[in-house]
Parts: structure tokens; C-alpha cells; sequence
DNA sequence: TATTGTTATACTCTATAACTATA
DNA sequence: TATAGTTATAGAGTATAACAATA
């Protein structure tokens, strides 16, 4: 068994360059943790309930409890108590935080486009529903335990 | 932009789903750490200095510092000075090294087995390939900072 | 009783750098 | 002076669970 050839470190590896690559834009230069950015990216496309932003995000309710709370002390984020289910809230992004993530997308964007420039349409395609089919393969994996 | 779609995403995404279903094989059952893990793998090849464990692994030096004093604690791998440079180590499994990682093996690799199984032939080849040139992509994007 | 979201806590990881011993 | 590897420390991230408010 060779661990250079074994996918799942090549993909932990990958990841994690690729994830650093990208961490540089809205850290560094914007001072955002990985999560207050998956939430702001979540929320780019639109108010949502803190649920669907779980949902759409891969985090957890703390993660998520966390981060919107750090966007909202810095005003990047709204928050309202839905009036359908008072436990729950609407989240959506300010004008700064509407602002903010069209300062950081399209770096981020350009960053993946230097990325798949080192692919061909067909081998892009392939590669996107290869990601697709591998992540519920893994699913089934850890469920299975 | 939509984040369900963005490259580093769908790799940050896959890959702690893949790390975590691996994971699963060689910490809840045999009480290794990933870093522990990646070198018994890379010793598993034949003894080698600690320099060469650092190059064939991507941990650093504090990793590799820390994963090898805990499994020398188990002696699952010996240390031996390098007469030719006496700050050097060279290591090597124990025979209980050896044992374990012939355990660990077959079960990490049926899982990789598992997950390739949703791929046929042509998107494997595809898939490494693509792999390996995303990441000396990744690579000049960070040394570009 | 169950669910949404928050908070507390302990634990692990990571990053930086100081340090020892050799070169 | 420089390098191989170790140790110290602080900060970030993670996991578990207890908790308050609402359903």
C-alpha cells in the first residue's frame, strides 16, 4: 500500500492546499474564519432560516451559532425572529455584508479558475461528477460505520 | 457564485467525508492519530530518517516529532542514531509495527476500494490525473500567497 | 416531550518560536 | 552559523452535552 497513491490522502492533501489557497483571500485580507465565510457565501444567495444555512453549509449548529454571531457584532448579518416558528431566525446579509462578499467572490472565483485552467472541458466535467459520486460513496461509508 | 458548486468547496467537503469514513478504521478501532496513521504508512515502505518521513507524508516536523515519540511509546517503531549524521534518526517498524499496519491496511483499502467502485475505469484515470495537476496548482497558489 | 439555537467545557490541532545537539 | 529534531506555549478549532425558549 502505497500512501501517495491512496485517495484518500491525495484528498485530504488536495484539500487541504487548495483550502489554504483560498483561506488566504477572506483571511488574511478580510479577516474571516472559514465558517463566517461559508455562511456568508450561503447567505449571497439570499435570506434564509438558520437551518437552511446548516443545511447548505456542512457545518453544525454551533459552528453556525458561532459565526453568525461574529457576523452580526460586526454588522455584516441581520437576524429576526421568524414569526412562523419563534425559535428559529431569519438570517440575511447587511448592505456591508452584501458589500463585503462582492469583494471576496470574485478573487475567490479567480483562485478556482487558475485551478481548473490546469484541466480540459472533458476532464472537468468528469471530474465534477466524479466529486459528486465519491462524496455519497463516503456517506454510505460513514453511516455504515 | 454558489458555494454548493465552488471547486475548494466540494474538495473540503469530500475530502473530511472520506478522511472521517478512513479515520474511522485506524482511531475508533486501533487508537491511532491521522499523523500516527500516515507514518506508520510511510515506514511501512522500508525504514527511513525522519527528513524522508516529513518529505513523503506533508506532515511538518513537530508532527512527525510527536507522532513518532507516541508510537515508539507503543513500540509499534524503533529509532536508531544515523552514524553518518548524528542529529539524524533512521526508523523503522517493530515487528508489532508491522503487525498492525497489516491489519490496518486491508481495511483502509477496502474502503478506497468501495469508494472507487461508483467510478469506471475512464473516470479513475481521469480522476488522477486530475488530482495530481490540481494540486501543483494549489501549490503555486499559495507560494504566490 | 421534542426541537431551535446558545452556551460551557474539555479536548485536540495548529502555528510560532525557542531550544539542544550536532554539523 | 546552519541544520535535525524536540519542547513550550498560546491560539484555533472540535466534540459533547447541558441549557433556555418555544413548539
Amino acid at each position: 500500500m502505497d500512501l501517495q497513491r491512496f485517495l484518500p490522502y491525495r484528498l485530504a492533501v488536495l484539500a487541504d492546499a487548495v483550502s489554504r489557497a483560498i483561506a488566504d483571500v477572506y483571511q488574511q485580507r478580510f479577516d474571516l474564519g472559514r465558517d463566517e465565510w461559508r455562511v456568508l457565501a450561503a447567505l449571497a444567495q439570499g435570506p434564509m432560516k438558520t437551518a437552511d444555512v446548516i443545511a447548505s453549509t456542512t457545518l453544525d449548529k454551533m459552528q453556525v451559532s458561532r459565526a453568525v454571531a461574529r457576523l452580526e457584532q460586526h454588522a455584516l448579518i441581520g437576524r429576526e425572529t421568524d414569526e412562523a416558528d419563534r425559535r428559529a431566525h431569519v438570517l440575511r446579509l447587511t448592505p456591508a455584508g452584501r458589500a463585503l462578499f462582492r469583494r471576496i467572490a470574485p478573487l475567490a472565483q479567480a483562485r478556482e479558475a487558475f485551478l481548473l485552467e490546469a484541466l480540459d472541458a472533458d476532464e472537468r466535467r468528469v471530474l465534477d461528477r466524479a466529486l459528486d459520486k465519491l462524496r455519497d460513496r463516503a456517506l454510505l461509508l460513514e453511516r455504515a460505520g
